[in-house]
DNA sequence: TTTTTACCAGCGGTCTGACCAGTTGCAGGC
DNA sequence: GCCTGCAACTGGTCAGACCGCTGGTAAAAA
């Protein structure tokens, strides 16, 4: 087996444990493109003889993969490379996270480098079918004030079309990977504040300069609305506990 | 909530194998509110009695759970209910990256996102140590320069320790995803290869400006700087075609 | 009396070898 | 040529044994 990167983490240190041999292997193997989706991996008795590890151990990681998506394991035939799925993982963190405010703000900032970036990226590279999908969303928005479920869904689609408009695979996986913790924190967010007409029509002023300066392709000032959308977000998620005093 | 089987058919039917059963147990106890975060589930041995499947069998499944980040599996201590932080998306994240056909110019941006977002938070956040290790960092680039090999891993270095600085657990997770991805392409050490002494002071001060900027706690010229250095960066390794014809 | 050390039970981590169930390919019979 | 049965290969599971880690308690030392 080639190893020609450089040294990376996943190199430089020996697995905890047998399991994660087993991830870190396939890892290594769909990083060096000799793993891609449809490949068959060796069978369990073989591949436990060449890692080293028993076969419990070895379907212990194997199990791992396999609900990640990206195996797909078949009794009598083997187990195949699939597609891993972002979401699966997304779906538990809001699980474990949503009550852990520090970690959803942490979250958040995340949040904010991968709109930034997309949308200065979208400047340049947005159809306009993208346009024109950001508009319909954007409406919806503005639809949906006074529902928090709705409202924090069209809030939160109008969010990721703009990430989509960028085009980059990347940044939309990124993005996706948190998305159920990001749609969460909009629908909370709308339940536990009182609609207020001048904040109401802050934030859809908001949304609009954002898109205004998309459509006028200014990446600058579109990472500066953006910023600047987020940070009245956050203020008025701080202002809540000063009504509540 | 997440499951190999959807929600409905989950209490219609048995579930398909033994790990299976394990995680149906879990979620089902979950929503019934049974279990809560920090709560520790019966010990193996146990647990595998009150299913009727083995212990290699019931590993498997407390894997998959422990993978989603919905399980905390300590050695001698026990299975406990969440407690996972944001770094559970890592392996999740670089499979899926993996598997897109991401071009390195879609991945740089990615960590441009990510180091622009990262900076800012660090004019905030970063401690002396924080600073003193980007320092340290910094004289280990200039002090490779002349070896494309270290020079990439010292580069690479200072940037990790900008991104650590950060103290965000969600970008430091996601740019530790992108690292492989980053590495593999060998992007960092083609950008060094051939050194030229006017290009090696020009990177070299863009880095000492990045570092003033940090130190100096301005988050928005910490971000022109670090975007500044990364356009400089780009057009370097375009002009290397150039060279080349 | 308080602190330190050693021991042990219970915990997860792993292995071996045997067996069960599903899949596939090939040979033989019709 | 088609069908059937069998063997080999595949994953799924089990029982029992052992290893390493953790935390609590009892005993020894200060």
């Amino acid at each position: 087996m080639v190893n020609e990167a450089s040294p990376s983490e996943d190199n430089a240190e020996t697995p905890p444990d047998g399991a994660a041999k087993v991830i870190a292997y396939v890892r290594r193997r769909l990083l060096a493109g000799e793993l891609k989706l449809g490949d068959k991996l060796p069978a369990e008795r073989e591949l436990c003889g060449l890692l080293g590890i028993s076969r419990p151990s070895l379907r212990e990681g194997l199990r791992a993969l396999s609900v990640l998506g990206l195996l797909d394991v078949q009794q009598g035939r083997g187990a195949f490379i699939g597609r891993a799925d972002i979401s699966v993982i997304g779906d538990a963190l809001v699980f474990t996270l949503a009550q852990e405010s520090n970690a959803v703000e942490d979250v958040l900032q995340a949040r904010i480098a991968i709109e930034a970036q997309a949308i200065r990226i979208a400047c340049r590279v947005a159809t306009d079918q993208h346009l024109a999908a950001i508009n319909e969303k954007l409406e919806h928005f503005v639809d949906s004030l006074n529902d928090p479920e709705r409202g924090g869904a069209a809030d939160h689609a109008f969010h990721l079309a703009l990430v989509e408009a960028s085009q980059s695979s990347t940044l939309i996986t990124m993005y996706r990977a948190i998305e159920p913790l990001l749609l969460r924190s909009h629908v909370e967010r709308r339940r536990l504040a009182a609609p207020d007409p001048d904040v109401t029509s802050y934030l859809v002023q908001a949304h609009k300069d954002v898109f205004v300066a998309l459509v006028n392709g200014d990446p600058e000032e579109a990472d500066r609305r953006i910023r600047e959308h987020f940070e009245i977000s956050a203020r008025l998620r701080r202002s809540r506990f000063l009504k509540s005093i």
